[in-house]
RNA sequence: CGGGGCGUGGCGCAGUCUGGCAGCGCGCCUGCUUUGGGAGCAGGAAGCCGCAGGUUCAAAUCCUGCCGCCCCGACCA
């Protein structure tokens, strides 16, 4: 027997979690670092969670009446400058296209030449460029609401990257809408959100709190920042979506007006939501183990492995076949409106194969060796559960309950997700027990620590500023649901508005 | 951009202090034996020791500069 370890991960979680992290995206084949600082390569394996994560994505926007439509990568410098609280967000961040051409130079190297006369940005988010268009779609109160998608790619040249979680390219989505009045506009935003909301928590099984972001927090330029937060097994906080209210801001900038039906001319009400390849970070740091990812079945790369025993020639071709039959009736299986998506790995590696599944976190393992296809049955087992749990099941059973099997696991994985963040929210009343909360034994090395904090805020960008620079924590949110009761602000002692999460951030 | 750590076959590392043929484990390839939780034996491939200078008869090792990665900050989805 080979040499046996006792996680297939190493370092473990609490051992050095980003590490950890890093090496869970390794073992599970997502993703690479590439060759430019702070991009990433995403392989098929990841690739495939983007898939299925933007498909279920685009079907829940589409329902609300959302159409996709493209705009471009470059963005006149101007556009930017439009509003002011937006330039100020992003142009230390925005990457800036000078020339069009390469020359060579007297070393014979590629030199940029050919410069341009007005200077592009790479898209950091869209408002502006979509902003321009819209002012020329929107003429009458008939053109509204305008409900537009684009997925994309954005550029926002980050000082610290992590894969996944902040890359300086990165894929996401962004929703863009105008609205004849302010409230129409308040409602999408809210809808949007909602529907991040259940992208979180039905798909990527991760439960998430949700509310407004603070004066601080929020988008530059929104009138209004709503957003979903969850909590990582670091007990960090992961901004996962945001639904931004615009109110006119942007449609002052824009010059996107309209005629209403009083004759009069009125600014529209915008918004825009987005979320991003961060998602997968997200499910990565919610879900996974000291033995690699675990998938949530509703956008695994794939469902189900089956792992034929091929032990003599003899029998090899009975398994074989047993094994291609059961594929066929899988992938014939519908499995919340697609196909349960189905892998074969005959490869003859012993144990090994096993591990190599475990580690890209697919949710079943279906070994089908002679003894079983003896009893018609596969024996089964679940990566969000122990090798001891393993069960021999009937062919049929399984390929019938297969998807009974799956939400399972997805609800299992939810209810563990959500017993965590809840383990780790505490209500905090006094400023010594908020500061050791947040306090790290090493602050070199620190340890996991902290989690949510309930506590009161007076509602000042003063104290927040004052937790922020003394621990590095921040309001994440601003919940829709707190109680009305103040209490007194965790950090002036004034009184409070009511209590908000406070956490370390990703 | 500041403080700390680290760059050596695909992955994880030793070797660096004290200069002297580039190593180990895993993985990979071939063959045989195996095979239901990380297989065994035999053979094999694979490295500009992060990059560029310098010192030296000789540099992974010493010196200088640069680049990249990770952690802690500033910035952020």
């Amino acid at each position: 027997m080979a040499k046996k370890h006792e996680t297939a991960i190493r370092p473990t979680r609490a051992e050095n979690y980003p590490e950890w992290y890093q090496q869970v995206i390794r073992a599970s084949d997502l993703a690479e670092l590439s060759p430019v600082r702070g991009c990433m390569v995403i392989k098929p394996w990841g690739y495939a969670l983007w898939e299925n994560i933007s498909r279920a994505l685009d079907d829940m926007f589409k329902a609300t009446g959302v159409k996709n439509a493209y705009f471009p990568l470059f963005i006149p410098v101007n556009f930017l400058e439009k509003e002011a609280r937006h330039v100020e967000g992003f142009a230390k961040e925005c990457a800036v296209v000078t020339h069009h051409k390469l020359e060579k130079d007297q070393q014979g190297e590629l030199v940029p030449a050919g410069k341009l006369n007005e200077p592009l940005i790479v898209r950091p988010t869209s408002e502006t460029i979509i902003g321009d268009a819209f002012s020329r779609w929107v003429r009458s109160y008939r053109d509204l609401p305008v409900l537009i998608n684009q997925w994309a790619n954005v550029v926002r040249w980050e000082m610290r990257t992590r894969i996944f979680l902040r890359t300086s390219e990165f894929l996401w989505q962004e929703g863009h809408t105008v609205h004849a009045t302010r409230q129409e506009a308040i409602d999408r935003t809210y809808m949007m959100l909602n529907v991040y909301i259940r992208m979180a928590e039905e798909y990527l099984a991760m439960p998430v709190i949700t509310g407004e972001k603070s004066a601080a927090e929020k988008f530059p330029g929104a009138e209004m920042t709503t957003c979903i937060e969850a909590m990582m097994q670091d007990r960090k906080a992961l901004q996962a979506g945001t639904s931004h209210f615009l109110g006119q801001n942007f449609a002052k900038a824009s010059g996107i007006r309209f005629q209403s039906a009083m004759e009069t001319e009125e600014f529209g009400w915008t918004t825009s939501w987005g979320v991003s390849t961060r998602l997968i970070g997200g499910l990565i740091m919610a879900h996974s183990d000291d033995n690699g990812i675990i998938l949530p079945p509703r956008v695994a790369s794939s469902h189900v492995v089956l792992l034929p025993i091929l032990k003599n020639i003899d029998e090899n071709e009975k398994v074989m076949a047993f094994t291609r039959e059961l594929a066929e009736k899988l992938r014939r299986k519908n499995y919340h409106g697609t196909p349960v998506r189905v892998e074969i790995d005959e490869r003859n590696i012993g144990g090994a194969r096993n591990w190599e599944w475990i580690k890209k976190g697919i949710p079943l393992r279906v070994e089908i060796g002679p003894k079983d296809i003896a009893k018609d049955s596969v024996y089964v087992s679940r990566r969000d559960k122990d090798r001891k749990d393993s069960v021999s099941m009937q062919k049929d059973a399984f390929v019938d309950e297969i998807d009974t099997i799956l939400d399972e696991m997805q609800s299992r994985l939810y209810e563990k997700a959500l017993a965590f963040q809840r383990e780790h929210t505490r209500d905090i009343d006094e400023k010594g027990e908020f500061d050791a909360f947040f306090t790290p034994a090493d602050p070199q090395r620190p340890e996991i620590h902290g989690g949510f904090a309930r506590s009161p805020w007076c509602g000042s960008t003063e104290c927040e500023l004052a937790i922020k620079d003394r621990l590095n924590v921040t309001v994440r949110c601003i919940p829709f649901d707190r109680e009305a009761d103040g209490g007194k602000c965790i950090e002036c002692g004034a009184a409070g508005k009511g209590r908000v999460i406070f956490a370390k951030a990703y």
